[in-house]
This record gives C-alpha cells, structure tokens and sequence, in this order.
DNA sequence: AATACTGTACCGTTCGTTTGGTATGATTGT
DNA sequence: ACAATCATACCAAACGAACGGTACAGTATT
C-alpha cells in the first residue's frame, strides 16, 4: 500500500491527540503498520509525519478553497461555496483543526509554524481579494479577511468546548452576509476576458 | 514556600507547552523544585497541577469579569471593562488560553471538559445576561455572547499564527461596540434597587 | 536477482511516579 | 525550661513503563 494512503489517517491522530500527545504505537495501531514500515515511508519519523498531515490540509485550501475563491463566481456565491466546503472539512465541526492543534504546543509550533502562517495568509488574502474586486476598500477587505478566520477558528473551539456544533455551522451560515455587508454588488458576477 | 505560590508558574507552563507537552522535569527545572516536593504540594501528580492552573483561570474569571458583568456601570462601560481586563490576562494577545489548549488535546480534554465547558457557560451568560437587561431579544442577546468568545478565541488563535498581536487588540477594541449594535439605551446605567 | 516492504527484537532516553529520607520550626508533655 | 513529638517542606535516587528510533533478517513483488 502506499504511503499518501495512510495521510489522512495521519491527520485525524494528530488533530485528536496533538503533536507530543500522538504516540508511534498509536499510529502503528491506526494504520496498522509496524514501526519499521512506517519508517520505511517516512524516514524522518514522527515529525515528517506530522509534515505531510499539514501538507494534506494545505492541499484541501489550495485545491479546494483557493480554487474556488478564485473562481468566476459572485462573491456572495464564492463565499457561500467557502463555507460549505469549509463545514465539510471539519465535519460540522466536529473535528479540530490542525493548524491550531499544533499552534498551541510549542514544540510542535516550533517545527511548523512557518507552514501554518502561509496556510493563514493565503487563505485571508483570498477573501479579501475577493472583496477588493467587489469593490471594498483594500484595509477593510483585509480587515475582513482576517475576521473571517477568526470567526472560524473560534467556532471550532467554541463548540468543541460547548460539545455544541451547531455553533460552528451557525457561524458559517452568517459569514457568506457578513462578509459582503456594505458591498452592493456582491451578487454581480465578475467580468473575466 | 507555600503550595499556591507555585500555580501562576504552571498556569503558564501549561499554557505554552500544553498538557502532554509539558514534563514534569521542566516544571521542575521552572519552580526550582524537585520532582518528589512537587508531588508532595500536588499528591495526584500532572493531572492535579493542571487541575490548580484551570482553577487560576476560572478564579479570575469569577473574581474579576464577572464581578465587572454583574456590577452597576452601563453596557457599554462593563464590555469596555471586560476587554481591558482579558487584554490584560492574554498579555495583548501573546498568552494562549489553557481553555484551548487542553480543548485541542484528547487526554487532557478527558480529563478536564466539564471544567472547561462551565467557565465558557459562566462567561457567555453572564455577557447575555448584561444584553437582555439592556434590552435586546433574549436569543440575541445569547448568540451575541457566543459570538464574543468565538472572536477572543479566534483571535487569540490567529494572532499566533500570524504573530501579529494588534489582530487580537483590534478584535477586543472592536467587541463593545459590536455587542451593542442595534440597543439603543446601552449608556444608560441600570437602576438596581 | 533486485527492490520494496515488514516483523521482531532491541537501543538509549525520558516519562510520571514512588521510596526513603533530611532539615527546620512549631507544639506538646513534663 | 527542656526534651519529645509532630507537621511541613524539601530532595536524591531509583522505579517500571513507554517513548521515538534503529538494525537486520526475512518475505513479497517485480
């Protein structure tokens, strides 16, 4: 079997048990590899692990969510799509999100911060991209951006502290109307020759 | 040196290197004390110690915001007060909460999620509770609570990410405003007889 | 035959925890 | 007043278990 099979696999663990909280026999368990196979796939051990869970989420936001933010659609449209894809990847809510599972450790925030920033950045940049062409001034569209992770990743805590996540799925049906608020032609499809 | 001295020190070790994260010789290394006085002030071992650094935090949490949401200003004055004071807490955004940090690990989520998920209750009530007194519509007033913790949670998330701390002083500076949006007598001080 | 993969046994280290004890200062009995 | 007792605070050393990681012989697959 290949090794990008056992990614996601890879994923799941790491957002439940954290960085130091994920043990090799866990993963060797999980996968249902032993110890010398996943060293096989993954020579540098637990950390390159650990890397290419990351690099699988920085594939969703660039395949999936960038693409979609980049798209032709209105940015009322794009913005819904976001949402939705996003409820999706965290299943209601339901599972937590790497970049700030690893965040919040620092050994691990050590290894991986500069991925998870640009993670971020891209994705803010993306939004408030799409703001600008719908006519939003450039600091606010920025502003918003950034409100719009915020919103996401403090519903993602918020419910999995309530153990209530229809908080998370609340939050992402508001964002689509907040982050258009004040723009009039956000349901204008923008011309692309 | 008395047991509680010791409990700001763990509050902060827990929160930088979170529940797994942190070893029992770092603590040791951080108080000066040795592993066997430390188990001698905290018998049940880590599992006690984080148990005295979340009580830190919902100390703080009762003595000092909800003594400001409860007390006599206006709406607008306590939100204000309440910011300030939680800025303070998170050192403007540089601090990150334990309630988050052990939210995002499975074993200490084990172990401690009642105590968790009752200081977010303690805090969005009492935030709603100054909202439906100041006069909005109770499940408003109750979806603008969540949405205050979400935006300090998110926040502080983000801010970490982008190691750009003016993201978490804006949201706060935002916050009152935003709690009040829509009330129209929220510099009206409430007559409490 | 060569390569990709895996099971087993093992490495040194560090984990959280326990044992057995010392030093000090207050409290008590006489 | 003086010794005996007790409670508190502390620590060095060691415990078994588990950690991340490695060596290597063996099995599939091509």
């Amino acid at each position: 079997m290949s090794k990008q099979n056992h990614v996601p696999t890879l994923l799941k663990l790491f957002r439940q048990y954290g960085y130091e909280g994920l043990t090799l026999s866990k993963i060797s368990q999980e996968t249902g590899l032993g110890k010398a196979s996943l060293y096989h796939h993954f020579p540098k051990g637990k950390a390159e692990m650990a890397r290419e869970a990351l690099n699988q989420v920085n594939q969703w936001l660039e395949t999936r969510l960038l693409r979609i933010l980049n798209g032709p659609e209105t940015a009322i449209a794009k913005f819904e799509s976001m949402c939705q894809e996003t409820g999706q990847f965290f299943n209601q809510g339901q599972n937590s999100c790497l970049w700030a599972v690893f965040l919040m450790e620092q050994s691990s925030d050590d290894l991986f911060h500069d991925q998870i920033s640009v993670a971020f950045s891209l994705w803010i940049d993306a939004i408030s991209k799409v703001l600008i062409t719908a006519g939003l001034d450039q600091t606010l569209a920025k502003e918003r951006g950034e409100d719009a992770m915020i919103a996401i990743q403090g519903a993602l805590i918020l419910s999995h502290g309530l153990k209530d996540f229809t908080l998370f799925q609340r939050t992402l049906k508001q964002l689509p109307q907040q982050l258009c608020e004040g723009i009039e032609n956000f349901k204008i499809r923008l011309i692309t020759t």
